[in-house]
RNA sequence: GGGCGGCUAGCUCAGUUGGUUAGAGCGCCUGCUUCACACGCAGGAGGCCACAGGUUCAAGUCCUGUGCCGCCCA
């Protein structure tokens, strides 16, 4: 190592150059030849092009870049494909927005002019996210890097289309569907969010026709809507409702509009609700839309695309919707029409993307017909032996979720009526053909004429991101078979938001089934949302956003990373807070004074000694204790980081690391070499760190990188930590005696810092303390580790071969062992006293359980054997310490 | 309205197929500049595991119901 190590951890001086490194060296380039190892595939679920990383991108990043770094480093062909998706709607605005800003709309510029200015500002914005992404450490393969609207990609798009259209699995037609009046277009059912809001619900009176001839005859409709009112075409009632019965066959007046509606009936109406009659729209309701479908009602549409009233609605032509509502509610109070004000809390649509509440408009648009794909992708999450492939969820919950919604799923509107993305591949002749195809035709196949208008809508975003896995391999829809997709197809794994199931990962397995016959991966993980520490959502309206690269300089990328990945709970949003961030910065910093404590004493370790970690003997031949006991913890905890990792559970993975770190590695491992300051000691404890910080690699990758090459000093052949071998667990390490014998020392240890704690004795006054198990292996132990006594609690120690006979003092059991420190003068009895009564209640208590439970014969008949044997044991221990202690408590006096 | 998830220490969360005295981090209290680290060391306090029933030899864990919180779908 070169230069000292400063004393506090900073990694703002450390994690661009690595950044910078990792990218110019090309080190995380896949290969689509190489044979020898499993091929590893994830892309990336695709930013906005022209945003910034959030605070859940750098979840979705940090998971994933654990999962790949940690293949990787065991050996896999791995592939971390990055990209970026052109983001139809929220790309469109921002470039409106600009435009609006120079006084112009996107009708004055043109569509062409419009398109320039969107891929100007993607050209001008569009590298923030890759620099971000670089920043953080991403590990992936940027030669591959994709854009959605990229040729290959925009060919596959096309493809596709085509190609379910000729398979009826794309049509055209006219229906209601979810718009937005702000946006202008039309929106899947998905990209609708209902929220609860209190409204009213209105009860109006609609005068019987002048044909009834009995005057102020009328019913009353209860709406949540009146200014629809104006377009109502009927009035439903249901079958079974008797009230209504005498009005079934005649009409309604319809106020203010004079027109006379028919009565029908209606399963639609519900006899519990309102009044039992209710007004029919078509035009403005889904539920009515189907209703005067059944009954052939003719639709009236006062509502245009911007949610004015239109010519239809008389006089109240060209006012926005609420106004109109207004106006026409305080006429029909004018009239007296107006029966009643109820107040009524009700659901609403709002537009996902801008919060504008949507309104259903009958309007003609492209769908995909889903009920056919989602039957496939069904059957490829329940059955394990689809050709297709099996999709396996985590968390599981994620996995029914979805199944839920294909169960139940409804055709997908996938036409927009924006200028940015893939415009459909339809073009229509003057005669009234319409052609399908995937390059523009010359000529009208049916009348010959070459007048042909493409269709002006574009496609949903969804609909090209749902062909990421494979048209990222370059799957275009001619070509099909590209080494990529050879190697790297199905992909291995899909992390993304659970809050995009339906969206995005949906549509992938569906599409992915159809067009390539497989699975688009295998394994798909659903992260959570990141909240912040009140749990509430982080909106940039309500200012409580957690910036990534603002909590990344403050605190590093391996500490957010870290953080992220401990509080990844499966199926649990995430509470973020900075302290918690601040802990494990805390945590960065002890490894890097870890590491600076072994630079300090100038002991580096090649990368050859340290693969595995095969500890040297001292000079008499044998391995220390706690070597040993390194190797097994080293093992297992490689275990248990590989069992989490393959089971998704990184919180699991990072609390092992962090424990393992912090209190077996520096609590005790470091301080014993010290203590044991031998050559072999300071080699083991470097070859150990240097595999420690391969095992945290994946979670905390600039760190472990900065100081695996001070330690290993680096090489040509070993460029990065991050191409070395993870380690696993080699069963011939793991040691079960030297574990259970360091746990006792540690115990043993503990007990008298406990004591003198108590005691208040001084940690600068040495104290004597006797020392007795009835096991011989530790009592040599004990002998051989009293430097360790000396060292770690101040303690000169006696080991007795038989208990303490003396009589004072205080005394500390374990199962194991009896430790006695004879230190009357500081004795306080009665503190003393306090606590052995307290531990001796504990004991009592559990001895009565103990005992009530091998007492019961039943409990014994049918428990497993080592239950049973291993309460036995329990409860002997349990009843020599009793004894040990009312012994002590004797000896105390009083 | 339908469905799902959660409720464990002051806060944020773990807790494997039911098994012996329920854990961690942060925070809190006490004492420490012990020559890697005060982003630290040592010690400690703190829990009717939401509530009520049930199954079982045994329930934080399984079942039923209730309450509260959240999410998804209509």
């Amino acid at each position: 190592m070169s230069e000292e190590l400063s004393k506090a951890y900073d990694p703002s001086g450390i994690e661009p150059k690595w950044a910078r490194l990792w990218v110019e060296r090309e080190l995380y380039r896949a290969s689509n030849t190489e044979t020898k190892h499993p091929a590893f595939s994830i892309v990336i679920p695709p930013p906005n092009v022209t945003g910034m990383l959030h605070m859940g991108h750098m979840l979705e990043h940090a998971l994933i870049d654990a999962i790949v770094r940690w293949r990787r480093m065991r050996g896999d062909n791995v592939l971390w494909l990055p990209g970026t998706d052109h983001a139809g709607i929220a790309t469109q605005v921002m470039v409106e927005r600009e435009i609006a800003a120079e006084g112009l709309t996107k009708k004055q510029l043109g569509r062409e002019a419009f398109e320039k200015r969107v891929w100007d500002y993607k050209e001008r914005n569009g590298g923030t996210i890759k620099k971000q992404m670089v920043r953080l450490g991403d590990s992936c393969d940027w030669s591959r890097e994709r854009f959605t609207l990229d040729a290959g990609l925009s060919r596959a798009v096309r493809h596709v289309f085509v190609t379910l259209y000729q398979k009826d699995l794309i049509y055209r037609g006219t229906y209601i569907i979810q718009w937005c009046p702000r946006c202008q277009t039309a929106l899947s059912d998905l990209e609708v969010n209902h929220e609860e809001r209190n409204g009213s619900l209105w009860h109006i009176r609609y005068p019987i026709a002048a044909e009834s001839r009995t005057p102020n005859e009328y019913v009353v409709v209860a709406t949540t809507r009146p200014e629809t009112m104006l377009g109502d075409t009927a009035v439903a009632v249901n079958p079974a409702d008797e009230r209504y019965t005498k009005y079934h066959g005649r009409f309604a007046r319809l106020p203010l509009a004079d027109r006379d509606i028919p009565f029908i009936t209606d399963e639609l109406a519900s006899m519990e609700f309102g009044t039992g009659a209710v007004k029919v729209t078509p035009a403005h309701d889904p539920n009515d839309y189907e209703c005067g479908l059944r009954h052939n009602l003719p639709r009236i549409e006062v509502l245009d695309e911007r949610a004015h009233m239109t010519p239809s609605a008389g006089k109240y032509a060209g006012l926005d919707r609420f106004e109109a509502r207004k106006r026409i509610v305080a006429d029909l109070e004018q009239l007296g029409l107006m029966e009643k004000i109820e107040p009524h809390t009700l659901s609403i649509g709002l537009c996902q993307r801008c919060g504008t509440v949507v309104e259903p408009r009958v309007s003609t648009q492209w769908f995909v017909r889903t009920a056919p794909l989602a039957k496939r992708a069904i059957d490829v999450t329940v059955n394990t032996n689809d050709p297709a492939g099996h999709i396996h969820f985590a968390p599981e919950a994620a996995g029914r979720e979805f199944l839920r919604w294909m169960e139940n799923i409804r055709d997908w509107c996938i036409s927009r009526q924006l200028w940015w993305g893939h415009r459909i591949p339809a073009w229509y002749c003057d005669c009234g053909e319409m052609i399908v195809a995937v390059a523009p035709p010359e000529k009208c196949g049916k009348c010959g004429g070459s007048s042909l208008q493409q269709d002006e809508d574009v496609l949903d975003t969804w609909f090209s991101s749902g062909l990421w896995p494979f048209t990222t391999l370059g799957w275009t829809g001619e070509v099909t078979d590209t080494p990529d997709l050879r190697m790297f197809y199905p992909t291995s794994l899909m992390i993304t938001g659970i809050d995009i199931l339906f969206f995005w990962v949906a549509r992938m397995v569906m599409f992915g089934i159809e067009f390539t016959g497989r699975i688009p991966f295998r394994d798909c993980y659903l992260h959570a949302l990141v909240r912040n520490a009140d749990r509430q959502k982080m909106s940039k309206t309500k200012g409580n956003v957690i910036d990534p690269l603002v909590v990344t300089e403050k605190y590093g990328t391996d500490a957010v990373r870290f953080t992220l990945a401990l509080m990844a709970s499966p199926g649990t949003d995430i509470a973020l807070s900075e302290p918690r961030m601040a802990s494990y910065r805390a945590f960065a910093n002890k490894i890097w004074n870890a590491a600076r404590f072994l630079d300090m004493k100038g002991e580096g370790v090649t990368a050859e000694r340290a693969h595995p970690f095969r500890p040297v003997p001292e000079v008499n031949g044998k391995v220390a204790l706690e070597d040993a006991w390194m190797a097994s913890r080293l093992n297992r905890v490689a275990d248990q980081v590989e069992n989490a990792l393959e089971t998704y559970r990184f919180d699991q993975a990072a609390h092992v690391l962090y424990q393992f770190v912090w209190h077996e590695f520096c609590d005790w491992y470091i301080e014993l070499a010290k203590l044991r300051n031998t050559k072999a000691a300071w080699r083991n404890l470097a070859a150990a760190l240097e595999n420690t910080l391969r095992l945290l690699h994946p979670f905390m990758p600039f760190i472990t990188e900065e100081l695996w090459q001070r330690l290993t000093g680096g090489s040509d052949d070993a460029p990065s930590i991050s191409l070395q071998d993870y380690p696993r667990c080699d069963a011939m390490f793991l040691n079960d005696d030297a574990e259970k014998q360091m746990e006792a020392l540690q115990e043993a240890i503990a007990q008298i810092r406990n004591a003198r704690a108590e005691m208040k004795i001084d940690l600068k006054q040495e104290i004597e303390a006797e020392f007795y198990s009835p096991d011989p292996v530790l009592r040599s132990r004990a002998e051989q580790y009293a430097g360790a006594f000396a060292g770690l609690a101040r303690t000169a120690l006696d080991v007795l071969d038989k208990p303490p006979s003396e009589k004072g003092g205080v005394l500390r059991h374990a199962p194991q062992f009896t430790v006695r420190i004879p230190y009357a003068g500081a004795v306080d009895s009665a503190a003393e006293r306090a606590r052995l009564e307290k531990d001796l209640a504990g004991l009592v208590k559990q001895q009565t359980s103990l005992t009530s439970q091998l007492g019961n014969s039943e409990f014994l008949e049918r428990a497993p054997k080592q239950v049973v044997e291993g309460m036995r044991a329990k409860l002997a221990d349990n009843e020599i310490q009793q004894k040990k202690m009312r012994e002590s408590l004797a000896s105390l006096g009083g």
